[in-house]
DNA sequence: GAGTTTGAAACT
DNA sequence: CAGTTTCAAACTC
């Protein structure tokens, strides 16, 4: 029987105390609660797993990243693959390799790919080392020490659990693993599991941090849940849920300084029935120790039975998670660009597909393989984290790069959209705060900027780029809730809708003080470039990229969330905007536009510190403000909608008449006022004295504008009639 | 279009 | 954190 400590349980996220609730419930005996607490960094003492008789290391720390897709894949009968990506800097305890079986032992053979069947017994083929010496059967495979980092629950054919279990060294402060100077290895396990039939996603992101990177190691800790199925004639099913957490022991408050670190949201069923499930890990773990890169993990959605699965989050260092969307550009190769799900932000990245001498050095790590060299790996926050969700696999197969698709970056299910680890580099100097950046964000080297590394360029400038494929990047805060379609949505818009992109024409800026680099300026605030503004000394463009970079940094640093959406959602079940901060008017009454929340068309909230509000539900104030805006975004509809009718009339006319109707040469003006076009012209001039009666303007105002109106209508009448002239003088 | 008002951002 | 200044947009005339 499992135990869960309490200090443990106090470590896990909600969604996994729920599960353990469960587990508790209907497993767990009372003294099974009273383990004893263990201190830091030292993980609890997990009560040996009496039951497992399966344990199963997965990616043997000295893989290294180049490990070979062949390694790096595990398989089901289903069709369902994992990807397992070796860690070689993981470093930390685990107490359940260490203590759960005799299993574990030093020397576990190489492991190079796991299979699970349908009836989901997780077969380990070992390819090398002496699997007689551990005195396991066949399909049993004992844990490495160093670099094991997945905890797989599943169960045997047999109905008995079977185990990844994390070595025992996982995760210990990274100082004593061979890459040396490691400082934080997250590593993300994402474990969906129904009885009888586990779904697990897995990924792991081990990192190597440049000397100058401060993030602390992350501390996992393992948790090994027992949870008794209901009785079918497979047998017992017991599905032992090993979940893994880190300790983030710096930083959780700040979501993008953290590296990303496991968590794990278990799920568990009641019934067997789920179809086979797709599981994907990916890591990359490879980064050139100059670099001060981050690993990356590319992690997506689990595609499940939606009624089944509560849900399975990946939570980065902060316990929220964030999607982002990467996108490659064929040209050039390496643009990436992520998005965020919730926010108009499009991150875009120009990454150097740098196959060469800054990845050749691997990290310290023991990469045998040097002739793989995958296109490496982009560092981009350790809180995030990148997958493939929606984007078909076609899509996804025509546009990565082929270097992403080396060296065990690419997981593919038969059921699932492709998962892709991205090329990662670092960006040492706003890495910290990749997530935070601002909408637009493109970045690319920035020749002369130092250490600076990379320029930041609004989205609508990449967006001239062809580009391919999507990733999606896991960064921190809303992984559950960034569905599948949403993200699809995004994917199929280019990251920034064209519509959005097209027509949706930023006002032009009037800065004269700020450069254009203070979040005064609109266009700065909002990730864009300045662009056909007014502005004076601007330094908002690709010129002065490296200042913008330091605005930007600077920016971050005063607020890690300037550049995220001020309206976001309210509390969890409001379904109502809000704005993050709230305003603090005081002389607006907060019904003029300089109020945020009434600009954004939301009323004031208890966090707003405004002084005699009048933008609340009751308001009359408001009511009747809100009424003429309506009025008025009414009469400017269809007034558009009068204007095209008749263009649109006049246009058809034309074309059905142009040939019958000549008058010497050309057709008249007249002739193409039908009645259609009468009507048309009318809706216009309705219009017209409709504006003019509801803004109360005089007699004498309104009737020169229903004339001036008329006048706009002959003129374009007129103007058919003359372009028809022009352009068809055989057949008028 | 110039000048004023306003409140967020920036600064102290 | 509070008070002040700066800034650019919103607004008024």
């Amino acid at each position: 029987m499992d135990v869960v400590s309490p200090e443990l349980n106090s470590l896990l996220p909600d969604e996994i105390m729920d599960t353990e609730a469960i587990a508790m419930e209907e497993e767990l005996p009372a003294e099974h609660l009273a383990a004893p607490p263990q201190s830091e960094p030292e993980p609890p003492q997990v009560p040996m797993e009496t039951e497992l008789p399966e344990i199963v290391s997965l990616c043997p720390a000295t893989t290294s990243m180049q490990m070979t897709s062949t390694d790096a894949q595990c398989s089901t009968s289903s069709g369902t693959q994992l990807l397992l990506a070796p860690s070689s800097l993981i470093s930390g305890t685990t107490t359940s390799a260490k203590t759960t079986s005799p299993a574990v032992t030093q020397n576990l053979p190489k492991i190079s790919s796991v299979t699970v069947p349908a009836n989901h017994q997780l077969i380990i083929n070992k390819v090398s080392g002496a699997s007689a010496a551990d005195g396991k059967s066949p399909g049993t495979a004992v844990l490495k020490p160093e670099g094991q980092k997945l905890l797989v629950a599943g169960l045997s054919k047999t109905g008995q659990p079977i185990m990844l279990a994390l070595p025992h060294t996982w995760n210990k402060p990274a100082t004593t693993q061979g890459t040396g100077d490691a400082k934080a290895q997250p590593t993300q396990i994402k474990m969906l599991t129904t009885v009888g039939k586990p779904v697990i996603a897995v990924s792991s992101a081990s990192q190597l941090m440049g000397s100058s990177s401060t993030l602390q190691a992350q501390q996992l800790k393992t948790l090994q849940i027992t949870k008794k199925p209901p009785v079918s004639t497979a047998g017992p099913m017991i599905t032992k849920l090993i979940i893994t957490k880190a300790l983030n022991n710096k930083g959780l408050s700040s979501p993008a300084s953290v590296a990303p670190v496991v968590t794990g949201r278990v799920v568990t069923q009641s019934t067997p029935v789920t179809p086979p499930r797709t599981i994907t890990i990916g890591e990359t773990s490879t980064v050139p120790q100059n670099a001060s890169g981050n690993s990356k993990v590319a992690i997506s959605p689990l595609k499940s039975p939606s009624k089944t699965v509560k849900s399975v989050q990946t939570v980065g260092g902060v316990g929220t998670s964030q999607f982002k969307t990467i996108i490659p550009f064929s040209t050039p190769p390496n643009v990436q660009q992520i998005q965020v799900p919730g926010s108009r932000f499009h991150y875009v990245r120009l990454v150097t597909a740098t196959t060469g001498s800054s990845t050749a050095q691997s990290s310290g790590s023991t990469n045998t393989n040097p002739s793989i060299q995958p296109a490496k790996p982009v560092m981009m926050n350790a809180a995030v984290r990148m997958s493939v969700p929606i984007v078909s696999a076609q899509s996804i197969k025509q546009v990565v790069p082929k270097p992403l698709t080396s060296a065990a970056q690419v997981v593919t299910t038969s059921q699932t959209p492709q998962r892709l680890i991205m090329p990662a580099t670092h960006l040492p100097q706003i890495q910290p705060n990749l997530t935070n950046l601002p909408p637009g964000t493109v970045l690319t080297p920035a020749h002369g900027s130092g250490n600076m590394g990379y320029a930041v360029l609004p989205a609508p400038y990449v967006t001239q780029i062809p580009q391919s494929a999507f990733v999606t990047l896991t960064s921190s805060s809303t992984f559950s809730t960034a569905t599948p379609i949403q993200t699809q949505a995004r994917l199929s818009l280019n990251g920034l809708s064209t519509s959005e992109a097209t027509s949706r024409p930023r006002k032009p800026c009037n800065c004269t003080r700020s450069q254009c680099l203070k979040l005064y300026c609109d266009c700065f605030a909002n990730g864009e470039f300045c662009n056909n503004c007014n502005c004076v000394n601007c330094f908002n463009n690709l010129d002065h990229e490296s200042e913008r970079l330091k605005a930007i940094k600077s920016c971050l640093d005063r607020n890690p969330v300037a550049f995220k959406p001020k309206i976001g959602k309210g509390k969890e079940g409001e379904s109502d905007r809000r704005h993050s901060k709230g305003c603090n008017c005081k002389k607006s009454g907060c019904l003029k536009n300089y109020c945020e929340c009434y600009e954004a068309k939301i009323m004031c909230s208890s966090i707003c510190k405004c002084m005699g509000c009048k933008n609340f539900e009751e308001s009359p104030e408001r009511k009747t403000l809100m009424h003429l805006a309506d009025a008025a975004e009414v009469r400017v509809q269809q007034q558009t909608a009068a204007k095209t009718k008749l263009s649109s009339q006049i246009s058809d006319l034309l074309t059905r008449t142009t040939p019958a109707i000549t008058s010497g040469g050309g057709k008249l003006p007249y002739t193409f006022v039908t009645k259609e076009v009468a009507e048309a012209t009318c809706d216009c001039l309705l219009e017209q004295a409709e504006q003019a009666e509801l803004t109360d303007q005089p007699q004498a105002v309104a009737e020169r504008l229903i004339l001036e109106e008329f006048g706009r209508c002959l003129r374009r009448i007129i103007s058919f009639a003359g372009k028809v002239k022009t352009d068809c003088p055989i057949n008028c």
